[in-house]
DNA sequence: TATTGTTATACTCTATAACTATA
DNA sequence: TATAGTTATAGAGTATAACAATA
């Protein structure tokens, strides 16, 4: 392993100048070294940031259909099929036909699909929090706030 | 084209609550969101984001070897053979190989490349200026300062 | 006819391994 | 031995089309 060893990997590259002032660059850097954070923390856990945040979803809006969290989540409903899939063999989650409209399926939690959430859910708020370390407070929170900002009103 | 017809697609969802408070996915879905609208602002032009970014950092640092325009974006050199492919292709950057080590392919951009760039970057950053629209100017800086500072310190 | 879940399929982005030519 | 570029390949993530069951 010598000197440039590391530069066959992609690695966070330090940002270039060129770049600092496209926020396109800092938007998917960032969400990148984020997700790297996350997906250390969630190790240990059966789930990972994706499948955390289906369990999330469902958790607040129980019972949801697979098509309703899929909405909400922004994904396909064919790529929600592969998640509950995932969540299902873990034992965190159950599809349950709608008694109303058997074309539906509920999906609820599990007592180990609650327990998941909520200690996965700590780990994940815990590399965000590392993650968010070189700020401020307030700094961080107008973060989130910006961010939502921008995202709402673009549809 | 009923009601529901955009159910199928994911677009861009309304952000369910649970989720708001999550870094992760507000950076997600800006992410997307702005790439979609950038996807759209360089529709006109031979390029796609991706390569506009590989163009601006070619352009400050020529000359460049690939491996060293692959570093700065921090992509993989692999990744960055189809890269330079295609702008090679479309005429806009050209590959010599180096007079002083000729393992290396320095990558220089063509008057069609220079040209695109400032077309193309001047079509992205009207998008990023839409995307933005939402906030105060300040609010703006502040955005992508805040973006920097977590990313610069990572690593 | 339309909708939910599903499967099969394909396309993009990315990374790993192995090859070549050069050093 | 090591490095730059390349190729082949494989893995995620995502989307489209088509089908079965149900409405």
């Amino acid at each position: 392993m010598s000197t440039a060893a590391r530069g066959d990997q992609a690695g966070r590259p330090v940002p270039p100048a060129e770049l600092t002032g496209h926020l396109a660059y800092l938007l998917k850097h960032a969400q990148l070294a984020l997700a790297e954070l996350t997906a250390a923390a969630l190790e240990p856990y059966p789930v990972n940031g994706r499948e955390l945040a289906v369990l999330t979803v469902l958790a607040g809006n129980e019972p949801a259909s697979q098509q309703q969290a899929a909405q909400r989540l922004g994904v396909d409903r064919t790529t929600m099929v592969g998640l509950i899939d995932a969540l299902e063999d873990e034992g965190l989650v159950r599809r349950h036909a709608d008694a109303g409209d058997r074309r539906r399926n509920v999906v609820t939690l599990t007592e180990a699909g609650r327990d998941t959430l909520h200690r996965a859910g700590e780990a994940a708020g815990a590399a965000e929090r590392r993650f968010l370390a070189p700020l401020s407070t307030p700094d961080a929170q107008r973060l989130k706030a910006t961010l939502l900002a921008v995202i709402e009103p673009q549809r």
